[in-house]
DNA sequence: GCCGTTTTCGGCCCGACTGTTTTCAGTCG
């Protein structure tokens, strides 16, 4: 049973005991327990039948027999009794906004109504206001929300390169504007989520007005609500909502901790905080003993007051963070600037759209050091494979340029098959001929977890593949992950050597954070590649650091920020011949 | 129901908003 299943099962108790009148901290003890189960990057199943799911943090004895329960019998008892209780569409009563538990009880307690359709009936036909503290106003919210629900459907994510292409514009001109003092993204977007619900931006200025009137007439907004002095609301034309704030200077630390959030990680803040008799707000930390309140220019003041050292917004997710700083054993993660080179990236020879040489100078350009072209294979079957000999001759094209490159390495590799039964596209004698092997799935999707899983541990098992591509075939938004084992797929990378790669492009982030953290911590070197088509899309590396920087990745657990020599040492192929020589 | 650099029992984040109220409960982020 997957974790998502599982995280799915302790929300759905959750609502129950809600419903049921439950106090609200056991309620809220099952909705953590959710988050930190669909967080984890081991199966929290396996954990539950070995009796130790309690390693996992806000799970403790009570969760981890439920948990048992639920896997060996598909079912648990707590639930089966609630769901008798309550009509299945109670539950869906308080995902309407502005409705919650305690109205959806007092509607079915008082009314009977337990369906969607009675709930909608009766708003409509003024019945509703015969409860005590419901009204009009309360009878008309439902009927929009049911409206908006049949209209909408759940709320739409925006992908993480669609926002900061935004954010990155309005930030450059809010910035040149001369009454502009600091300009931030905060909220997700800062975090680097793989997806936004909208885009947060706080500022300082000398005019605050001023600055709001700036943001307020940007082309890129079709709609704008609330233009004041201390900021507006508006809505681009593609609907991302934005949340424009100017705030004092002194202030502008505590409120950009604030909004930057995740919810989880401050909510654990500020419990730490009152712990040590301090309380804090988007307006400042309040201190028990003076009554003194501490107002933050700058985020790392706000931690530094805390008696913390500055924790990186990738890592505010509640995933341990805080319980790492106050041990003082937070990462020092991976940047961009560490990168020395990329290891995956197409031409024109497949369905790149610039040249080898054009990839390689833009490649140099970035301040790498070598840069691996890696076209599909001979069976990629979108019209643009390369045939064995082709490859044979695009090695030929390699060595000649690598010959007028100063200082700059490009590696001639490929991106290869690996086609159903775990083998490789092309022929051993062809892969020997190059210097990086870049192995994927791109056929048959929708095989079974243990076949695919086999699959592509077969694939590992060649001395000549360098690493994993996209590991898991997700695409944001658009794929689900195709069925495989993640767990065993990284420890059998632990076991032949075989690296894992970051596909840095936006679509796909794959591995994705939680478990590139998993691949770095049973000690697989990961690489962080573009995967760029063309020389422009070299720069998505950022969403591939950001992952990574997510995953709690040093400089060290990532391969390509290594020299080339060093890099190579590190390669089963090399570090297998050391071993050999040794003996 | 979970958790511990004051605690194994007694706490458990903070503020804004809304609509319904005669001073606040419920909901949300």
């Amino acid at each position: 049973m997957k974790n998502a299943e599982i995280a799915a099962a302790m929300d759905e108790l959750a609502d129950l005991y809600e419903l049921d009148g439950a106090v609200i901290y056991r309620v809220v003890a099952y909705r953590e327990a959710a988050i930190a189960i669909r967080n984890s990057p081991v199966s929290v199943a396996q954990l539950a039948l070995e009796d130790r799911a309690t390693e996992i943090r806000n799970v403790g004895k009570t969760l981890q027999e439920k948990i048992r329960a639920l896997v060996e019998t598909g079912d648990i008892p707590a639930a089966q009794k609630l769901r008798a209780k309550f009509p299945g569409e109670l539950v869906r009563f308080t995902q309407l906004p502005g409705l919650g538990a305690k109205t959806a009880r007092k509607i079915y307690d008082e009314l009977g109504i337990s369906t969607l359709a009675e709930l909608k009936e009766a708003a409509e036909n003024e019945r509703l206001r015969q409860i005590s503290g419901l009204g009009p106003k309360a009878e008309q919210n439902i009927v929009k929300a049911l409206a908006k629900q049949v209209e909408e459907g759940p709320a739409q994510r925006i992908l993480l390169s669609a926002v900061l292409a935004i954010g990155d514009k309005l930030v450059t001109h809010l910035r040149d504007h001369p009454t502009a003092e600091r300009v931030e993204i905060a909220g997700s977007a800062r975090r680097m989520t793989d997806t936004c619900k909208d885009l947060d931006i706080i500022a300082t200025a000398h005019d605050p007005a001023a600055l709001t009137k700036a943001f307020t007439e940007m082309e890129l907004l079709s709609e704008v609500s609330g233009g004041r002095e201390a900021g507006a609301r508006g809505v681009t034309h593609n609907g991302l909502q934005i949340d424009f704030r100017v705030v004092e200077p002194d202030q502008f630390g505590n409120v950009l901790q604030h909004l930057t959030g995740s919810k989880q990680h401050n909510m654990e803040l500020r419990e730490y905080a009152v712990r040590r008799g301090m309380h804090v707000s988007e307006y400042g930390i309040e201190e028990d003993a003076t009554g003194e309140t501490h107002r933050c220019g700058t985020e790392e003041r706000v931690y530094e007051v805390l008696g913390l050292p500055y924790i990186e917004p990738e890592l505010r997710e509640g995933r341990g963070e805080l319980q790492a700083a106050i041990a003082g054993e937070l990462p020092q993660l991976v940047t961009e600037a560490d990168l020395k080179g990329d290891l995956h990236a197409h031409t024109t020879l497949s369905d790149g759209r610039s040249s080898l040489a054009d990839m390689a100078r833009a490649a140099q350009k970035r301040g790498y050091k070598y840069l691996a072209v890696t076209d599909h294979s001979a069976s990629h079957g979108f019209g643009n494979d390369v045939q064995a000999d082709e490859l044979l001759r695009q090695v030929e094209r390699v060595r000649a340029l690598n010959e007028e490159l100063d200082r700059f390495k490009v590696l001639a590799g490929t991106e290869v098959n690996i086609n159903l039964d775990g083998s490789l596209d092309y022929a051993d004698d062809v892969l020997e001929e190059l210097d990086w092997v870049v192995a994927s799935v791109h056929t048959s999707f929708r095989m079974g977890e243990e076949n695919m899983t086999k699959r592509m541990m077969a694939a590992m098992d060649h001395p000549l593949v360098d690493v994993i591509g996209h590991p898991t075939g997700r695409k944001i938004l658009q794929r689900d992950p195709y069925a495989v084992n993640v767990e065993q797929l990284v420890a059998h990378a632990a076991e032949t050597g075989t690296f894992l790669e970051i596909n840095a492009n936006p679509d796909r982030r794959d591995l994705n954070d939680v478990h590139a953290r998993l691949a770095a911590e049973a000690g697989v070197p990961i690489v962080i590649n573009s995967d760029a088509h063309s020389r422009r899309t070299l720069s998505v590396i950022r969403y591939g650091v950001a992952t990574a920087r997510r995953a709690w990745l040093t400089k060290e657990h990532v391969a390509n920020t290594r020299t080339w020599p060093q890099l190579d040492k590190l390669r089963k192929r090399r570090a297998k011949a050391a071993t050999s020589r040794r003996r």
